[in-house]
DNA sequence: TCTGGGGTCCTAGGACCC
DNA sequence: TCTGGGGTCCTAGGACCC
């Protein structure tokens, strides 16, 4: 049998929690929960929980108050962005070491394109080489493209593979909720309900074209390719090219004057200007991100007259857009301020 | 429960133009 | 009166993902 196209998508296990209990074996066994600054009285959600903590139904994205009351013996650590990001390269570059070609997907998961007959010993060598190499544990998902790669990794958490192509696809997924699709959440997994779709089955034998009437033009028909597990078969591991850099701030007290925001809106203005310098890219427009107390999100943006990489230029822009935002609306308390530059299209 | 920070892509309406 | 048919740009907001 000749040799054949896969797909391998590598997701490190609890990969920021095992980080930390790298550097602090002590925590090992414990339940471990890394968010904000570490501490559970702050306005801040979970990062990552170790599956000790899970086990007390702590989950990512959770405010950190309600972990601390679910799980009150964890141990809470503060996010440390830099050391996660020094772990993932290593990762990466163990990955690279194989032959395969990596498409990173963020810090803690990619994909390998690869030419085999025998994937999933390629799946346990990589496993292998990972763990011996950075003393992290990973899933490998198989699969005929991206989206099944993807997919299958759930199945083998933690540390096992698990392969999904298309002659097992429906016996896997057939009866599943809609959301179990990458790419679905439970807004749009509603909506397909209300229109008669809850199984991947289901909307798998929707008409493109009726969803295209229903849902959008473009989302409609990906939708229903989504449920019939199709998606994309090549791997590339060309560098990313940032669309926008963004900065944003929740405070842990609401801010109260005006005067204030503009403040801090200049100061992650230039933020984010260090941040397009580092680009080598000018920003083409600027868009500022205001949250109103108790939780209510509004934008504004503009183009920019021209575009530019100048800090004073970027902090006059996000500050024009600011004073986009209504009179009325200058009053209320402010709980986060975020500045968004956006680029053109990649070169 | 009381909701981070950093991204990407899509939709829709209005402006404007031919 | 009862009103084209695009195309493109701009902006706001939604949804999703890690």
């Amino acid at each position: 049998m000749s040799p054949t196209r896969w797909v391998l998508h590598v997701d490190l296990d609890q990969f920021i929690a095992a980080v930390e209990v790298q550097r602090r074996p002590e925590l090992a066994g414990r339940p471990v929960v890394v968010g904000g600054n570490g501490d559970p009285s702050e306005r801040a959600v979970v990062a990552t929980a170790s599956y000790e903590a899970r086990e007390f139904g702590v989950r990512s994205g959770m405010p950190l108050r309600v972990a601390a009351r679910r799980c009150p013996d964890a141990v809470f650590l503060p996010s440390d962005g830099p050391a996660y990001e020094e772990a993932s390269e290593r990762v990466m570059a163990v990955l690279r070491s194989s032959p395969v070609v990596v498409e990173v997907l963020g810090w803690d998961e990619a994909f390998l394109g690869a030419v085999t007959d025998d994937p999933e010993a390629l799946a346990h060598d990589v496993q292998r080489a990972v763990t011996e190499r950075t003393g992290l544990s990973c899933t490998v998902g198989i699969g005929d493209n991206t989206l099944r790669a993807k997919i299958a990794t759930e199945f083998g958490k933690p540390a096992g593979t698990f392969r999904l192509t298309r002659f097992n696809w429906f016996a896997t997924m057939g009866d599943r909720p809609t959301t179990a699709l990458w790419g679905i959440g439970t807004r749009t997994a509603r909506r397909l309900t209300e229109l008669g779709y809850t199984t991947v089955t289901e909307l798998a034998e929707a008409r493109p074209s009726d969803l295209a009437e229903r849902i959008g033009p473009a989302m409609g028909p990906y939708y229903v390719q989504l449920a019939r597990g199709i998606g994309r078969e090549e791997v590339s591991d060309a560098p990313h090219v940032a669309r926008s850099r963004s900065r944003e701030t929740t405070f842990q007290q609401n801010l109260e004057s005006w005067a204030a925001v503009r403040e801090e809106v200049a100061a992650l203005a230039l933020r984010v200007a260090d941040d397009v310098r580092a680009e080598g890219r000018p920003a083409l427009r600027v868009g500022v991100k205001v949250r109103f107390a108790p939780f209510t999100t509004r934008g504004r943006s503009a183009t920019l007259p021209a575009p530019t990489s100048d800090p004073d230029d970027l902090v006059a822009a996000a500050l024009a857009v600011l004073d986009l935002f209504e009179e009325r609306n200058r009053q209320r308390p402010v709980r986060l301020l975020g500045v968004r530059a956006e680029f053109g299209p990649p070169p």
